[in-house]
DNA sequence: TATGAATGAGGGTTCATTCAT
DNA sequence: TATGAATGAACCCTCATTCAT
């Protein structure tokens, strides 16, 4: 029951939250888009940062637990890098979950932040262990795998400040051509 | 005079600004930081969200001058690519710089966020038009030139979120990397 | 029953009551010293006001109802006054009850202090009745009555504040000083 | 200049607190009593509460001060028994310090609270140190200083809760009445 | 040109109290 | 009889901004 409700407000925040970014919404937005009182979220949430908090975490969560999924498939390597590049564009199209773990991260207490950013990095550190082993297979060039992760990151994570859900581009589609650029890169071969 | 000491205030403040985010940076921790009073920067600036604007202003309009000379310069397409990868890449590293864009920009009034925007459409517009370019020769693939300019973005403005200057990757380098992701891929050729 | 537990519910907040003070203390702490719900709380009493309310004024009447029992023995007035000096010295090192009348009198609303205040006239005025008494009849000095007897209740009425339970000192003993400081003096005779 | 607006605040705020008791009073209350707006409070004092501390500080420190001059004078122990409770009269009879200090020390931050804690400690011991003294040299009968020390203090302190500086009693004459009463007791010698 | 002093507006949070069940 | 859920009203405190000097 508590649960439920706990879960409705949380996404109705995220939404707001995403929206105007954290110092900028108060408690009252933030009530007014659940439909409850101020005071009601205190019911449910120990503060403001809390929900901020437990919005984040559950997005981290979800990511690894869909990361760790395709890590452990006995799909090939290639597949799998496309399993993540797929799933990842899907999460940052989705503009409300991105968008608040990019601006916002730094509105949490440092405890939190930690717990957060160590997410994130686990999620970085299968994606580099996965460039790791094609280069070792030779299947990949010479190239730092850090900077190839985090270019891989960096260039889907970006969409959710361009990207039109309703333009004429899905996020299969767009996943491809990041794809594609990561992959085979923009140049025809000479 | 009055101009010189207007800059000197500008950059102090782009440093507090971007370390800690325009909601939760007090016009006294600005003033500290530019050692002067609070009082004293409304001498100077309208505003604290005037002071932002005019930052954010003078970081675009020198990426829009840098880029404006690139673009009119007699090199090729391609080497035309490299250089905008390069500068870009270069003040993606500047932490102030690219932080307070990508996180403050929120913060400015409609008007001024227009004019900003407005001139990062121009200057993702000018790649697209030498992605446009480069397609019609054929020298590039058949790609959305859009997803592609701000794929080129994304992977190289996202860098000053993990990039560590005092690591072993130069700029330099760094830039060599997201142009070899870019033009050619990550993958080795069957 | 209901008279049973609304008692239950009394005692266990005048304990946290006086340990933290009427207006840091929450209807939650209260609810949970008496192990109900807050909301049952307002089962039992109409407010916090009400609880705070009833609980002094139990022992204002408890406290005249032993103050008329001595008043009206077939005591000497010498020993009426030792009776009232123990039993408000008893009354005093009961942490609970006299701090919440000490402290906490004026969260009552005018109304209920005002029979709280009244009762405790009558308290002071039976000390000074008898006083008075002694006073005509010579076994007295020549001293301000109603002075005196506030002396008495403030040197009595203060142990609260600085007496141990656990010390060497027991209630009756510390009463004996007192008696012996308000009727004789700390001096030696010369 | 600072320093005197701060001493007109604390002036104007010990009035409010003390009538109203610390967490009855607002911050609006005490800016108004001071002819101030609230934010201004916060411009000469931390907090509400480090407000409460500086008031209780400096009646604490001044009343210390006294009775060290009182203690390190050349006058004999009665004189400076007479003395101590002399001032200490007066100070009880100013109703805002004495009110305060009883009432609202426990709305100070534990770490302050010490701090006056301790002071009233030192004042205390001052005390008993005198009567000590006395029991040695046979002035005194054979009574625990500590009790006789709070006894004394009770009396007197308790005043602040009757005493009407508009009726016949001057302060003075009170603390003759608290002095008779503490060194000879009230009875008629046999 | 520079700033100490002052404040209105607003935000996060608490809490006594209510009410449907 | 008992309480989980809900909230209006307040309160402390912050901060961008102003202004007299």
């Amino acid at each position: 029951m508590k649960e439920l409700k706990r879960r409705k407000i949380r996404d109705a925040a995220a939404m707001v939250l995403a929206d105007q970014g954290f110092e900028n919404t108060t408690t009252r937005d933030i009530a007014k888009a659940a439909e409850i009182s101020a005071a009601s979220v205190y019911y449910y949430f120990d503060s403001k940062e809390d929900l901020l908090y437990q919005i984040l975490d559950e997005t981290m969560s979800t990511g690894l637990v869909l990361i760790e999924e395709i890590e452990q498939s006995d799909k090939s390597l290639k597949e799998k890098l496309s399993d993540i590049l797929h799933i990842h564009t899907k999460a940052a199209v989705d503009y409300n979950k991105m968008k608040l773990l990019v601006h916002d991260l730094n509105s949490l207490i440092p405890e939190h932040k930690e717990i957060i950013k160590e997410k994130q990095r686990s999620y970085v550190k299968k994606l580099i262990a996965i460039l790791e082993e094609l280069k070792q297979k030779g299947e990949m060039l010479d190239l730092d795998t850090k900077a190839c992760a985090f270019a891989f990151f960096g260039m889907v994570s970006w969409a959710y400040r361009w990207y039109d859900p309703t333009g004429k581009l899905t996020p299969a589609q767009l996943a491809e051509i990041f794809q594609q650029i990561f992959t085979k890169g923009i140049f025809v071969d000479p």
